[in-house]
DNA sequence: ATATAAACAGACCAGTTGGTATGTCAAATA
DNA sequence: TATTTGACATACCAACTGGTCTGTTTATAT
């Protein structure tokens, strides 16, 4: 905002829209909120996008999609052991939120909840970020099989898609009743569950 | 809407209201859409509600909250398995969707996403709705370890608020996901976990 | 240095939206 | 039958909202 720096400011347009839409929803989002929180003008907004609901796209396109790969897909591409993985995944996702954070969820499931009956390009977009996640998963479980780690009888598609909705239901229901001990008791089952996938030999090890 | 019949009239409202409210949420959700779908007029609307919001409380409360009660708490309270009456109502609430069915989601999950971050009240009254719920699943897992039907070790409570998330996250999975398939796929998994709670002398029986 | 195009600023607008004020009609009540 | 009250109908409005249009400033290429 210093100097002219138009990628910087078109950052600053989707970090200014991302947090008004993780509280209000993409509906509830308000323009004018977005020139409010970053100093800017309709003029300079409109020129980097065409409308709002491309401020939506783009949000889903470069920043969810973007934090998925670094958070999720990354990880357990490196990963030897994808259930360890995810437990340390999800308790330092956990860690880093503040009861406040807890209440307005996770703003994939917020929009794909909000926006992908009543708009097809956020729902493609966001279906998208979904089966990189849960492809992730299965890949990652498929490898855990092969090196023995991961129960042979799983089957990787199925369990992924299930850990990757579970895992979305617990943070939409903590969300609602706005409880720190209801997200810790469903995690505290997640992690039961997840152990459950290991191999019995490697079990011992992993707790 | 024949002759005057104001109880009637209140619950066209409220019916047409969840209609708008399941597909396009509540902010997303028109008084003037609600009119077209009755045949109303603003003054026979405002004269059974105070204002849009109040509108949107008493679906909660009146329709959705008794949902819940008829389709879950009354079954689960006197059900002697309830492992198996679980999934006897996924899949009788399964059979009655189509595809379009799908892409709208679960009505309560979609409020309390969009609303509960929000607006206290709407808050409140589907935290109300979820307790209720996960109250009747977890009193009715513990009258089942009492009969023997129930593992001891699982903790009632516990797996009751996992329950739910889980299948309010499939819900939610499915419907930005349009994927009838990926539906089925993570209700069998649940179904897995829901029959993993089991004694182990009663499984036979169950399967 | 100057032309050119990108990166903004700011006023303005048309359509939408929740809500209100006033009037009318039917049914219960006396 | 007269009257009162609840159940609507209709016109209207003020505020909001996404988006446009025109103008100005800054960087960059020639």
């Amino acid at each position: 905002m210093v100097s002219r720096n138009p990628n910087q400011t078109r950052r600053a347009i989707l970090d200014a829209a991302l947090e008004e839409i993780h509280l209000r929803g993409f509906q509830g989002m308000r323009v004018e909120h977005i020139l409010q929180r970053t100093g800017l003008t309709k003029g300079a907004l409109y020129h980097h996008f065409t409308n709002k609901m491309s401020i939506g796209y783009a949000i889903v396109d470069e920043i969810l999609g973007q934090d998925v790969m670094e958070r999720w897909v990354g990880p357990l591409s490196d990963s030897s052991n994808p259930v360890l993985t995810i437990i340390e995944i999800c308790e330092k996702e956990r860690a880093g939120r503040t009861a406040e954070e807890i209440e307005k969820g996770c703003p994939i499931n917020n929009l794909s909840q909000e926006m992908s009956p009543i708009d097809e390009g956020f729902r493609e977009r966001l279906e998208q970020v979904y089966r990189q996640w849960t492809s992730a998963i299965a890949e990652a479980l498929s490898r855990g099989q092969k090196t023995g780690v991961i129960r042979a009888d799983v089957e990787p598609a199925k369990i992924a898609k299930f850990l990757l909705a579970s895992l979305q239901g617990i943070i939409g229901v903590a969300k609602c009743c706005k409880s720190e001990q209801m997200l810790d008791d469903m995690a505290d089952c997640m992690r039961s569950y997840l152990l459950q996938l290991l191999n019995a030999d490697s079990v011992q090890r992993a707790v």
